[in-house]
DNA sequence: TTATAAACGAGACGGTACGTCCTGTCTTTTA
DNA sequence: TAAAAGACAGGACGTACCGTCTCGTTTATAA
């Protein structure tokens, strides 16, 4: 009977048996590294096991062994590998927000994360599942660290009380989002800030 | 001297010789259709000029005469086979946006289209060269339309004067897109029509 | 519908379609080459099809497209570059016997060929089919000279009249390939008559 | 400093250290049994250590720990299970070596004995090593027998007495070998004893 | 008794070769 | 002279074994 070749269930206590040697941690980390640095270099179309087993100085099968296929790599590698967002409160909500969506963006646009979720949005069979994944780890704790500070907005009354904040993260995040894909331009941290300025400016409460 | 293989400068009176057996019709329909039809079905990532071949009825080559790779022939039956955009003008701007809105964005988040737009965001080495071509043959038509429909509401004192038409174009625009790359749930014309009464209500003239 | 992969049926007039570009008879002739060559420096068990198509300048693939195994592709690179026997006649049937012996066993036991043989033999699964291939156009051509030479030699009262010629075939060339099977060392000319010398002593008509 | 991973060498007083956990007999034997049972199974090319590690219930490393390779294996399987030659002497020596042939050439052709030698002469790197081997505890031992009967049947004056004993069992071994291979049918009894009669029949002395 | 040494099974390791599929290019025949 | 058919060199795929290397466990001798 064969495990199935997936670590990315994250359970820490994992059933799988202990007898055996145990799968290398190195090989591991070298496998995402080395994945993550090829999908920022070359992209998810050119993106190959066969590359990403010889940068990391790794058997092939070793990098089957662990996961199922190249979207499963790369959906881990950007999950793994993306910086952790670090909310702050500094008194001031908006400014607050500005900061934090100007480091967001950026990286969720820059190449390598960017590119396993467009990979990953573009690939029919295996959507539904992996987007929930990538979705789960990277876009829902992004998101609520979004909201929090919406939330302390409207409190400071910066923002109208009667806003959905959902729907103001989808134009925040969207707006930024779709100018990378149709310009191909990435995101940078200023013109992070023009977009919630622009739209911190309409949900202004009425005077 | 060969002739540079393609064909999407689209100038019907073309200079190409007249000898010899002219270039199937046929062929070149039957390519894109075939083209569009598995890019529905498979997605990018599995999408190949051998299948498209096969299911067109046409030799390999006869493709890669016409299209000197998968993009551009992707590309090409996205825009081509992509419904034209009709703007009416009802006397209420809101309205026709509405309308419109509820129209594109379905269309630009379903399979064929969307998948070849995600397809090519996602690959690095063809991305600035056609990105542009998509953004101008599919995308900026689209944001033209709507300009116009912005323009006339604001004439119509329905949204603030001093507001920037392009930022709400990627406001309504990105949320769609952006939500539809999250969740992997198509855009349906009410979930549009949603966005568009959100975003205008907060574009609203100040009383 | 595919072509079964292998030419070595060989009837010239082949039912294969004329459409379509030819299989190229130089990739041909540089495989089966780099085949033979490879067997004799590596022996069958480290002959390996990425290293012929390496070796002869040819893809993988084309190779598969003509031999579905790699002993199929060892008993034609045997059968066809085996070299051809050519009897002659000098009226003395017995030296005609020597000279002929001694120059079929060096080859039939020498690298290449003995190899792709022993090959065969030990493989259960292909062995009824390929073994007889080997046979028909290997064996059988060799004992059939050999035979013609015994018949000449009956009738030159050189050995007695009541023999069976098969049998003597087996008796000459079985106790060479045996003593180089056992004793790992190739069969020489030498070696051969000495071979031969016994047996037709022994089947010498009784005064 | 590790101990060279062979026991084919088998003297018992070994000179390894005697602490520690003893290699486990049972190990072995399941080993030597599921080898010898593939080999006649699948083939020598076919044959792998982990299939037999599978089939004996064993992990890999303990059939490395004994054996350097499979041919290693697949000879010390054939020599450690082949039947022993049990010489008899009824009198006639000629009925003895009818006898003892067709017992030892249909061992000697049938599946795993034959699929282990043939295995063995085809492999080009380790062919003098081991073939030396399996000569001396394989074939050397019943060659002798065979000489004796020989012998016996010189001084009973039923074979010439100037005949070279190593060529007349050359000429019987091999010519029952040869026919197996080339024609792929294991020689039975019957068939042995025809050889015989034929070979004794030339060897007869004149009158 | 307790260490200690070495075997055991299990299974991951870096590799190699497999046979398949697709790429983009190139002939050859047919129309 | 373009179209279809299909072979070409090449390269990545995912799989199967290779022979080696940990693991944690078991089994004997030696202390």
């Amino acid at each position: 009977m064969k495990r199935p070749p997936t670590n990315a269930d994250a359970n820490p206590a994992s059933t799988r048996s202990a007898v055996g040697r145990p799968r290398s941690a190195e090989a591991q980390e070298a496998i995402l590294q080395a994945a993550l640095e090829l999908l920022g270099q070359v992209g998810y179309g050119s993106f190959s096991i066969e590359a990403v087993a010889a940068r990391a100085g790794v058997g092939r099968p070793t990098i089957y062994r662990r996961w199922s296929s190249k979207l499963e790599l790369a959906v881990e590698a950007v999950v793994r590998l993306a910086p952790s967002v670090k909310v702050v409160d500094s008194g001031d909500a908006l400014a607050d927000l500005r900061n934090l969506v100007s480091e967001i963006l950026p990286d969720m646009t820059s190449s390598a994360t960017g590119r396993a979720f467009i990979a990953l949005a573009g690939d029919v069979e295996v959507r539904a599942e992996l987007a929930h994944r990538l979705d789960e780890r990277y876009f829902q704790p992004r998101r609520a660290v979004v909201a929090g500070l919406l939330q302390r907005a409207v409190i400071a009354n910066q923002i109208r009380p009667d806003i959905d904040c959902d729907l103001l993260i989808d134009l925040i995040l969207g707006a930024a989002v779709y100018r990378w894909l149709v310009t191909g331009t990435p995101v940078t941290g200023e013109s992070a800030r023009r977009i919630v300025d622009a739209v911190v400016d309409l949900a202004a409460p009425r005077p």
